[in-house]
DNA sequence: TTTGTAAGCAAGCAGGTACTTGCATACACG
DNA sequence: CGTGTATGCAAGTACCTGCTTGCTTACAAA
């Protein structure tokens, strides 16, 4: 055996990065061995005593970069939903975009590499069961509206995050700003989901107190 | 030269559909002209006569299937924009996911094979900017409020859209139910550009009359 | 010093892939 | 009938791809 800072594990970590940036431009069938032995500086051979397999190194990328991504997590107790969603969608599209040319690939290979489907999906589900929990709890805390589509709402959302990374590296053009696009589709999706322009927990209390 | 319905032309349908049909499954490098030419039930040579080259033929696939598509249009008279909007929508969601394994194969391609680019943004486009003038239009016909954020909201619809068609074979549980789904997003959607519920032309002159 | 281990290097193998060539066949039109 | 055209078939070329083998070098622990 070897121990875990072993020299081999240096070879390790530079073979994944670099099949790692060669599938995302490349996709599977274009990822050659070797491909990714040049983009890494090693030996052909030193890819397959380590991993095996072109398979298994692919697998591996996956995993690793799967393990690495941590999904961004919403307040528990809501105070400023449009602060709140705000930076919570701005982060999203910031890691979105870097994973982007992955996520693209495992996407279009999920049929023939089923061991791909985890990596695209996973994240995915894992947004939209915390943003449908916290308009949950904007609900209990009578900052949105009772009457709406959760489920849907929360779709509409997580889709504009993903088509926004998705499609506006190919059509720029009918995308908000950059720099604006989180806090645009967080104003519209406030709408959406009844929460008024400049509600806080303060703001709502006073206005809650006026009506009743 | 050769008249339009020679029998070239049935061996180049075949091929052509053949074609659409493998690359559909495995993509650029995935689709073989050998696999090709099987699926067609013709000689992999034909295939090389008729087209030239697997680029050329790949190519001439992408155009036939764009030109086949027409984006379906928005009525320019809006009368009840709940029911022609969920028309389109769910138009829209029923051609998207006969191309879908076209478009995430080219989305995938976009960066290798430029070709693709067209195929895989135009529809989009189109989509884009047939709902956005006919939300304009309803915002003229005080169908829809003023102060909204067009851009963004149709960025949203149409990515809602792409994000179920993408989506739901990968994640289909957090989905709504597919015969639901356009309905469930235009309310959504309405909700989000002001649109009052079962609020169409005749309601809307009856409670403007009595609003003012 | 001995031994084990990670890595490089050169060569090769078996299968696949795009594409070509030469030749045979069938059919349509004059 | 003869001629052109579309297609099939067999074979082959040049290259690529995943993967293997045999051998060498370098280093590190016992």
């Amino acid at each position: 055996m070897f121990a875990l800072d072993s020299p081999t594990m240096i070879s390790r970590e530079r073979i994944l990065e670099a099949a790692a940036r060669v599938y995302a431009k490349h996709g599977f069938r274009g990822a050659t061995t070797r491909l990714i032995a040049i983009e890494a500086g090693v030996n052909e051979v030193t890819l397959f005593r380590t991993f095996g397999s072109k398979g298994a190194l692919l697998e591996a990328v996956l995993t690793h970069n799967d393990t690495q991504f941590e999904i961004s997590k919403l307040p528990l107790r809501p105070v400023d939903p449009a602060a709140e969603l705000t930076s919570w969608v701005g982060r999203n599209l910031d890691t979105l975009r870097t994973m982007r040319p992955l996520l693209v690939h495992t996407t279009s290979e999920v049929d023939e590499r089923p061991e791909a489907a985890k990596f695209a999906c996973e994240g995915r589900h894992h947004a939209h069961d915390e943003l449908r929990s916290y308009i949950t709890r904007l609900q209990a805390a009578g900052l949105a509206a009772a009457d709406i589509d959760v489920g849907t709402s929360v779709v509409m959302l997580v889709s504009s995050v993903m088509g926004d990374v998705m499609g506006r590296p190919m059509v720029p053009d009918v995308y908000p700003p950059m720099d604006e696009a989180a806090m645009r589709y967080v104003q519209c999706f406030l709408r959406m989901i009844g929460v008024q322009k400049n509600k806080s927990i303060a703001a709502n209390k006073k206005q809650r107190s006026r009506i009743t």
